[in-house]
RNA sequence: GCCCAAGUGGCGGAAUAGGUAGACGCACAGGACUUAAAAUCCUGCGGGUGUUAAAGCCCGUGCCGGUUCAAGUCCGGCCUUGGGCACCA
């Protein structure tokens, strides 16, 4: 059979009939979700090709079992490699992102993917940026997108800022570059706003345990006491710690050098040339430098300043060190040295004392940290009135005793930050605000969206890290929209991450040209019931998507607050030496070859059957093969069709827990275990002198959903009606189980025979099989049998003494 | 350092609720068909022991213990490998 005319065939015929296309109306709405590519020149690589797969089964079942299956596919399509791409060849990225996305939908199709095309868009689309820049719009009029001037994470080989998120490690998401710290003016959301939000908001989600946890590490809250410090001489700050039982053992504090506290303590400075150049090598360090190579705790002592310890009222010294951070917290820290490690070391890098106030370490050797004696009823000392109590106890009551003299708070932290919004990037979505000498920042005005990116000849940022937007001037310079008078444009645009965060949405209703996406719309589709992505984007993409419904839920433009129900991940299709499949390995495979090959549905069927979905599994072409044998087999068994009404009584029962194995199967990701279902049921067929056509079919429409072409033909060419315009075969639980059953017989819990027992045999009758069993005899002779388990249908176990 | 996941034949991997460990496939070996090759079919395939052949027996799911009639699965303690976070006070 030539496949590639079977595979061009049906690809067709689902064409033309708009097989997968799907109103917003009908019964039984079920959306499912495979993370939109970002189209690369690359092309579609066979990790793609197991995740599209692995939906595109759970979705033709789906329908075929009287679902609406929203199962749509788009591009996220801005981002810096295809900007780097146009500075190479010195081509616009929309016409490079043009030819990649043909290439995407091209591969796509030949596989047989059963997207909803006519939902198909691009983030770079204007009628879909349009409304990312109106949410954007949305999220500065409710006072959640500000500018701020902040040390940022800067990538000089990029030349441009970045996320946390983007940033995570200390190196560049892109490049892997060390990334520096910078002072920069940057666009920014208030994510942090919902930190807690997001945190309770997981219990409104179906998301994988992992996938919650992290989440919830990203986000990282830690509760504790917020104290205040007075300072010798007037003026105060404040300190967090979640360690409050070890107050007593303060013996400086630190403050962090590129925090604001230092700055505003400058004046009363004795030492200032020596804090200044302390801050300045600080900013120097990149956060590698900081983290990996300056554990040696470098720091200095602010000279005239003074702090006052919050209960003993003792003076105790100020001190600068890059350990402390300036955007976490307070910025300042109490030093505990005892009980703190970093405390410990800065301590005896700079000679300074170690008070012990919780028993049961060794101080002299190390610090004895609260992991340490968190629950073991360790005790205060040197801590006054509450020496003697627990640890537990001290918590509570000195918590207490701050609070009601009014100089704590009991406070939450979190480790998740702002989100840093602004790019110096060509290719991304405008910011739609101006900067107007008299007004300051102006959002603009609705009707002037979509803000569109001109067309320019140079996509290089500007030395000084400016966009390069900001070199085409007859862009920049506008008018105001509040006064119309002179005025500039925003040049920075937004992170690859903007457009991704709410794509989902769009596609409940893709060509609405009045909202990003109808009430009706989103309330008919309910929300993402299943969402399949990869574990990379757990503390990004998915926390950024959730924090935009949330904030857009809270000012009512979408109907719930979490509009994604499951999310779960697949594992990685690695080369055949087990290592991440790259070019510069060697062992990369093109789902193109192997098509032109094997075929469309042999590829599919082994990408199912490769191993376990969530994991990752290497690449074998002998495996691929064996797919290849089992679809010929396949195909083989249609010549055994033949008036066989004597024999179909043995396969019943078969292809009943067949269509039970596998229904289940396709919607708990065990795609692996239903192609060797499958394959099962063949081996069975081909043990049969005769099949008849309809215990062909159901193997046919079971096998459907991972190899839709070769299925197709087959059961056109028997006469049947298609098999996706066909419902999915259903099962009867009787008939599941079969009539008679080999069992194991243990005695002493080790197997010494089977027995075969049938469905209608009393407890009593299996006993006694059991019992008589030949070489169960040999070990119960002359034992006495202290009692005989019996497991229906499983197994006996006849204990002997 | 902290958090998570995973350790099962030569390989990818199966094993609902603890109930015959190794399904299904690959590779390999032997055989059939063929002038030959391909394709296909049959047989074997964890280790050891045993036998003309078998039956049978012993060991076996990273390691050490435990619970149970019964442990790949549950509990305690380790080891190893991946992944994530990491001076977050």
């Amino acid at each position: 059979m030539n496949f590639k005319s079977i595979e061009e065939k049906w690809q067709n015929y689902w064409r033309e009939h708009k097989t997968f296309e799907v109103n917003n109306e009908g019964k039984h709405p079920y959306y499912i979700l495979v993370e939109f590519p970002y189209p690369s020149g690359a092309g579609l690589h066979v990790g793609h090709v197991r995740s599209y797969t692995a939906n595109d089964a759970m979705a033709r079942m789906m329908r075929m079992q009287g679902y609406n299956v929203l199962f749509p596919m788009g591009w996220d399509a801005f981002g810096a490699p295809a900007e780097q791409y146009a500075i190479k060849n010195h081509i616009h990225p929309k016409d490079a992102v043009a030819e990649n996305i043909k290439t995407f939908k091209g591969q796509m199709q030949t596989l047989g993917f059963s997207f909803d095309w006519s939902r198909e868009f691009s983030t770079t689309d204007p009628e879909y940026y349009k409304w990312t820049q109106w949410q954007f719009l949305e999220f500065y009029k409710h006072g959640m997108a500000y500018k701020d001037t902040i040390p940022v994470n800067w990538c000089p080989k990029c030349m441009s800022v970045l996320s946390n998120e983007d940033a995570a490690g200390g190196v560049c998401e892109r490049c892997g570059t060390s990334v520096l710290q910078k002072e920069k003016s940057q666009w920014m959301l208030r994510m942090s706003n919902y930190a807690e939000s997001l945190l309770d908001g997981l219990e409104d989600t179906n998301f994988a345990e992992k996938v919650k946890l992290g989440q919830i590490n990203w986000i990282g809250k830690s509760t504790g006491v917020e104290v205040d410090v007075d300072i010798v001489g007037g003026g105060k700050f404040s300190i967090f710690t979640t360690c409050i039982e070890t107050i007593y053992g303060i013996t400086f504090f630190v403050l962090a050098p590129d925090g604001k506290l230092i700055q505003e303590l400058m004046p009363r400075v004795e030492n200032k040339e020596e804090v200044l150049a302390y801050i300045e090598e600080t900013k120097k360090k990149s956060n590698m430098d900081r983290t990996e190579l300056n554990k040696g705790k470098s720091g200095c002592l602010v000279k005239g300043v003074e702090a006052i310890h919050p209960i003993t009222k003792e003076t105790v010294p100020i001190f600068l060190g890059d350990f402390v951070l300036g955007d976490y917290g307070t910025g300042a820290v109490m030093a505990v040295p005892a009980h703190d490690a970093r405390d410990y070391d800065y301590a005896k890098v700079h000679d300074l004392p170690i008070v012990e106030v919780i028993t049961g370490g060794d101080i002299a050797s190390k610090a004895f940290e609260k992991q340490e004696y968190l629950g073991k009823g360790c005790t205060l000392v040197h801590s006054e009135e509450f020496d003697g109590l627990t640890v537990e106890e001290a918590k509570k009551a000195i918590t207490e005793k701050l609070v009601n003299e009014g100089v704590a708070r009991e406070v939450n932290n979190y480790k998740m930050r702002d989100w840093i919004f602004s790019r110096q990037r060509f290719w991304g979505e405008p910011i739609p605000m101006v900067d107007c000498p008299k007004c300051g920042w102006v959002p603009l005005k609705e009707s002037d969206l979509p803000l569109l990116l001109p067309d320019v000849a140079e996509y290089e940022p500007t030395e000084t890290g400016e966009s390069p937007l900001a070199k085409i001037t007859d862009w920049v310079n506008t008018t105001c929209p509040c006064c119309g008078g002179p005025a500039k444009r925003e040049t920075d645009t937004m992170p690859n991450w903007a457009g991704s965060s709410w794509y989902f949405l769009r596609f409940m209703d893709p060509h609405n040209e009045q909202e990003f996406a109808s009430m009706d719309a989103m309330n008919y589709w309910g929300r993402v019931d299943w969402y399949n992505g990869g574990m990379e984007h757990t503390a990004r993409h998915l926390l950024y998507a959730r924090f935009w419904v949330q904030f857009l839920h809270s000012i009512g433009l979408v109907p719930k607050s979490e509009m994604i129900w499951t999310r779960v991940s697949h594992g990685m299709v690695l080369g055949s030496n087990n290592e991440k499949m790259s070019k510069s390995r060697g062992n990369v495979i093109n789902p193109d070859d192997i098509v032109k090959e094997y075929g469309a549905d042999t590829l599919r069927v082994y990408e199912m059957f490769m191993g376990d979905y969530e994991h990752d599994a290497p690449w074998s072409t002998d495996s691929l093969r064996g797919c290849k044998r089992f679809l010929d087999k396949v195909i083989r068994l249609k010549d055994k069709i033949g008036d066989c009404s004597g024999y179909q009584k043995a396969n019943e029962s078969l292809i009943h827990k067949s269509i039970k194995k596998i229904s289940d199967d396709l919607t708990h990701m065990a795609y692996n275990t239903a192609v060797s279902t499958l394959m099962i049921l063949a081996n069975q067929y081909e043990d049969c002198a005769m099949i008849s056509k309809e215990e062909y079919r159901v193997l046919l429409m079971l096998l459907n959903p991972i190899a839709p072409h070769i299925t197709e033909e087959l059961n056109e060419s028997l006469g049947f009606p298609p098999i996706c315009e066909s419902m999915w075969p259903e099962y009867e639980e009787a008939k599941t189980i079969d009539e008679e059953k080999e069992i194991a017989v243990q005695v002493n819990g080790k197997v010494r025979g089977t027995i075969t027992i049938s469905i209608s045999n009393t407890e009593e009758e299996v006993k006694e099989k059991a019992l008589n069993e030949e070489n169960v005899k040999k070990y119960t002779d002359g034992k006495e049998i202290v009692k005989v388990i019996v497991i229906p249908n499983r197994i006996v176990n006849i204990v002997v003494k």
